[in-house]
This record gives structure tokens, sequence and C-alpha cells, in this order.
DNA sequence: TGACATGTGAGACTGGGTTTCACCAGAACG
DNA sequence: CGTTCTGGTGAAACCCAGTCTCACATGTCA
């Protein structure tokens, strides 16, 4: 027995598969489901929210990680902070190219994808506010804005490649792409001769392994 | 005698002001302004649209100053292209303020206003993808995309403290953003015993004059 | 004068979202 | 065993943004 909650979902993906988001009324959906309007309303609030699947959730655990972030290294905080959303969204699969295919369609439901992105962006620029504060420096809401857009603009990049199917590894890009973003970042540098490697557990060692070599050689 | 189009923009900022954005009704605002729904949305489309006038061509006047930019020109082009946002903004006035208070209260119209924002930012992320992409070096879609965030959000720190009332000279801060985002841009940098100085026209000499002896003396 | 464009008004209609009341299951408790 | 409380549900009325269609009034041009 699924819940109301999921047909409702379900039922919501297929009609506007089938004929398209603008032209599915929620009659339509509540009838598929088997539920009353009351029902969605009371589950959604509205809509749009069928499509994007609660990410109070993802913002609790990117403010989790943010947290345990310092000035000294909070530029490892900001690569997990942010990998965490890729990682959602490499999770969601099939679901993720759904919701891709109807934001680029769809003006209400890009705003509001966008509108949630800033969310995450609005996390990652109040904490850098802190830790740029701390470090001192001139211009600390200027950086801590352009290191927050930055960071989520970076991850965008690589989010919309795998969403579009342009690459097979988005963990490698992802990690280029924030090693761009993070390295001019102001903060204590890596000692010339010390090598800070950053694993995700659950890796393959023999899949890293050429990558570390690689570093080590420079 | 007013255009219909001016008493309804009129009386729509007057009910948001007395009553708010979300209580106000359309048909209170065409009553006011004496006019028929059928004019209202005929006008603007939707309620939002009052809010916002049209920035098609202020989105215009930055593609046609993006499309003089060159691959060794481009941070000139970019500066200026985010100069003219700022300059609509700062002669909007008192519009732009009441606009402010509104985006700031009401989610739909935030949404809505960051939305244009990203049309801007889309301008100069096209534009920097064909500039770097000339000047050649890897990963262009990234840096394109890094840039013209960067640019867009740089011009958004210092639009703000000018609304906030946190700045006398937003001209001045704008510069000094501009500067912090596109001096570790690619491309051809000064030479040195070089001191390239940009002019807005219409600027009194005896202002400037203070910094340039102060960039002389670098 | 007649044809045509433009701006306007009136009113019906669709559909998203809210509100209110009612119902019913099951858990908790005497 | 009956009751009471609670969470999930349904029914229906309601509000309002936005669309659509028809009508009218003012031009302007031929």
């Amino acid at each position: 027995m699924s819940t109301s909650r999921e047909r409702m979902v379900e039922a919501a993906f297929a009609l506007f598969d089938e004929q398209g988001y603008d032209a599915t009324t929620v009659d339509q959906i509540v009838d598929r489901a088997g539920v009353s309007r009351s029902t969605f309303f009371r589950a959604f609030g509205a809509k749009e929210d069928v499509i994007f699947p609660r990410h109070e959730d993802l913002q609790a655990r990117i403010a989790a990680r943010l947290t345990t972030g310092t000035p000294q290294s909070y530029r490892v905080a900001l690569r997990e902070a942010a990998g965490l959303v890729l990682t959602q969204y490499l999770e969601e699969g099939q679901l993720a190219l759904s919701r891709y295919r109807l934001t680029r369609t769809v003006p209400a439901l890009r705003d509001r994808e966008i509108a949630s992105m800033l969310g995450y962006q609005r996390l990652f620029r109040e904490h850098a506010r802190a830790w740029l504060a701390e470090l001192g420096g001139p211009d600390v809401d200027l950086h801590a804005e352009l290191l927050a857009a930055s960071v989520v603009t970076a991850h965008n990049v690589v989010l919309r490649r795998w969403l579009r199917g342009e690459t097979d590894d988005p963990w490698h890009e992802f990690d280029d792409a924030m090693s761009s973003v993070l390295t001019a970042a102001p903060g204590p540098q890596a000692t010339s001769g010390t090598t800070v490697v950053v694993l995700r557990s659950g890796q393959d060692l023999d899949d890293v392994l050429p990558a570390l070599r690689n570093a080590l050689r420079d």
C-alpha cells in the first residue's frame, strides 16, 4: 500500500509528462491518484511543490556541515557542503532528470528551482562571512558573497552537465570545478611539499590511486 | 492628463504601501485608477509586472555594450555593461527604493527580481564564453559562468548597499568591486608603467582628480 | 463617408489556493 | 468495554489572478 503522497507525486509526473505542466490541472492529478483536492494542497501547499521534494532536509544537512567549518578549514567545508547538493541530485537519478526537463520548459518551475539554489547560496554566504571576518581582510561582505556565488555556480555547471548527459564522471568534474573556485580563496595554503588529499568514503581505492600518484608527482 | 498606465502604477504603489502587496487586489487598483480590469491586464499581463518597469530596454542596452567588447578589452565591456544596470537603478531613485521594500518582503516579487537579474547574467555569460574561447584556455564554460556570476554578484552587493542607504558613493564602491572581480580574469594585463583610466562622461573633473593622482603614484 | 486600427469596458469562465466543517480510523486511557 | 483525543481525509463554498470574447468609442486614412 503506497501512501497518498507517493501516489500523488507519481500521478503528477505522469500527467506532466503526457500533456505538459500547464495543461495539467490539480483536479486531474487528484483524480488519477484517487484522493481529494484537500489532501493534495495539505500535502504540497502548491502545485509546484509536487516537483520539488522537500529540501529542508538537504538545507539542514548543508547547514550542519558548514557549522563544523573553521577559518582554517572552511574551504573543505564549502566543498563538501556543495557536494551534498550534488549527491542529492545524483541519488534522485531519474526523478532529477524528469524535474530538469520540466524546469527547462516551464518558467514558473525554473524560477522556483533558482530560488531554492539561492537558499543554499545564502547558507554558504552567511558562513563564509563569518570565516572571512575571522581571517581579517578588506571587504568581507563582498568576498563572502562572491565566494558563495562562485561555489554555487561551479556546482551548477557540473550538475547541469550531468543532467544533460554530458559527463559520466560528475564527481571528477566537481572536484576540478571546486578547486578552480577555492584555491584562490584567502586562508592558509597547503605548504609546498605537503599534499592534502580528501577522500570520499565508499570510493574504490583503485579508482583514486592514479590521481594520488599524479598529485604526489608534482 | 496622465495615461492609464501611469495612473495604474501610481495607484498600485500607493495601495501596496498602505495595505501590503498580497492584501491588495487588482480590482482595488483599477478602481482607484479609474480603469477596468481589462485595461490593467492588457497593460501589465500580471499583477507583479506593475512593479517591474520593462527591462527589455535595459537588456538591449547591455547587449549592445557587450557586443562592442573584444577578447582584449572585454573587462571594460563587462564593467560598463554592469554599470548600465547600476545607472538604471540610481536614476529610478525613489521608485527603486519602493520596489526594494516590496521585493524584500514578498517572496513572489523577490523571485521575480532574481529572475530578471539572471537575465542580465545570462547576457554576460554568453559574451564571456565567446571572449574566453577566443583567448583559449581550459574550462571555458565554467569560467565564463563564474565570471558572469561574479560580475552580477559584485554589482548586486553595491546596489543593495545603496538601496539600504549604506553608501553615499555607490560608483566608487562599484569601481572597487568590479576591480576585485575583473583583475584576476584572464587576458592581457596593463603593462607596468601604464595606467588605463576609464572616465564616465558627465563626471566632475575635480571629483576624480584625487583618484587619478592616487593611481599614478603607485 | 466608409474601412480599419487602437484603446477601452463588460462579463463570463478557468483554475490555483484557502477555509470551514464533517467524518473516521486507530491509539490511549479510564 | 466505552470514551476521548488525534491525524489523515473528504466535501463544498469561497476568493482572486489571469484569459477570453464581444462590444464600443475614438481616431486616421483613403
